[in-house]
DNA sequence: CATGATACATACTGTATGTTTGTTTTTGTA
DNA sequence: TACAAAAACAAACATACAGTATGTATCATG
């Protein structure tokens, strides 16, 4: 089909990489970062292996790219989720039950919740959804409650909410369950906060 | 040294055994799961590569041993520290704080924390946990709320206190970052059992 | 239009897992 | 006690995958 011919050089390197981006994204989901291989990816892109070690230094770099991709889409629906509260308080629980549906889809709770942190190390997958979704948890903390300690607060509602996800992405059956976790998460904030109201 | 000859075979079996699962255990602390591999482990075990397939299947079940393991010993020290407490919210806030003592330290941080969820699979990382150190958590959060949700409780509080101890893993300089997540959280101890006082 | 750079493809190498086959030692039994 | 069966181990083998090195085609540019 010969897509890639008769365009720029610019325009060559966006396609393939995006191809790369998406067939990469589909894989890890799908069989898990260690077991997805490289072969497999470069094919399911259209490209070769090559290709891919031409455009990220390793595979690991790849899967820092898929999530640092879904870090900005999950940070995406929680802020818009988030700015259309009316008080502080209310904007964090709207934002973690967005973070939640957001979080839990297949093409995503297992790359990012699990297989990142492993494999980027906890630190690296910190600083990724530091610098784009966790970024505004930690505002919304500083803005229900100005005394509180932002940073300990956030880590543990952060962690509250990626376990939370991982129970939920297990038991898909039993809207149940989601509705009686969204309640307790809300508890939780509450909680956190009563002191403040 | 012939530790091994004149013995009986399930002392041979008992003793090898022990030492692979010793020399995994530092091995998957010190590189991480994917990174240590079976030869250096069966080595510093004084065994060989055979040895180690004989007594398990495969590399993720020798991971899921050392788990388990890490799980028995963790869970027997957050019951202690438990039991020592007068109240049930007492005891689940010292439970918390010994959670996070334990957890913390770096022969099983990485393994229990970060690679079991990422080689054995969320379910089954949460089948062990289940099995010795969060059925004590829940039976702590069941005693101090007897009207929760005691399944959806556990999981916020034990996913709040696994972040945690990661954060703390990463600034291990700086006591005072230990003391502020601490405080933060029996507050939130306190604020989702503050309806129940 | 010629030269260089970029984007890719192919072939190769090293390493690690898991399996298979073989050897030694123990244990049950005739 | 002799022998057979099974367990515990050792070593060689096969396979697969990541990463690299080299080669080629396409595009940009003076």
């Amino acid at each position: 089909m010969q897509v890639n011919s008769r365009r720029t050089q610019a325009e060559r390197n966006a396609a393939t990489r995006t191809a790369l981006l998406a067939a990469a994204r589909c894989a890890f989901a799908d069989k898990g970062f260690a077991a997805a291989g490289t072969e497999d990816i470069a094919a399911a892109a259209g490209a070769s292996r090559g290709a891919l070690y031409h455009h990220f230094a390793d595979k690991t770099a790849l899967l820092d790219a898929v999530v640092a991709e879904i870090a900005v889409e999950i940070s995406v629906a929680v802020e818009a989720e988030a700015d259309a509260a009316t008080s502080p308080l209310a904007a964090l629980k709207r934002g973690a039950h967005a973070f939640l549906r957001e979080a839990l889809r297949p093409d995503r709770r297992r790359v990012y919740l699990i297989d990142a942190p492993a494999a980027l190390g906890w630190s690296r997958w910190r600083a990724i959804d530091a610098a784009s979704g966790m970024g505004g948890l930690r505002a919304g903390v500083a803005a229900a409650h100005p005394r509180a300690d932002a940073e300990a607060v956030t880590v543990l509602i952060s962690g509250a909410l990626n376990e939370a996800a991982l129970l939920l992405a297990e038991h898909s059956h039993g809207a149940d369950l989601a509705a009686r976790v969204e309640a307790a998460i809300d508890a939780l904030i509450d909680g956190l906060f009563e002191a403040e109201r």
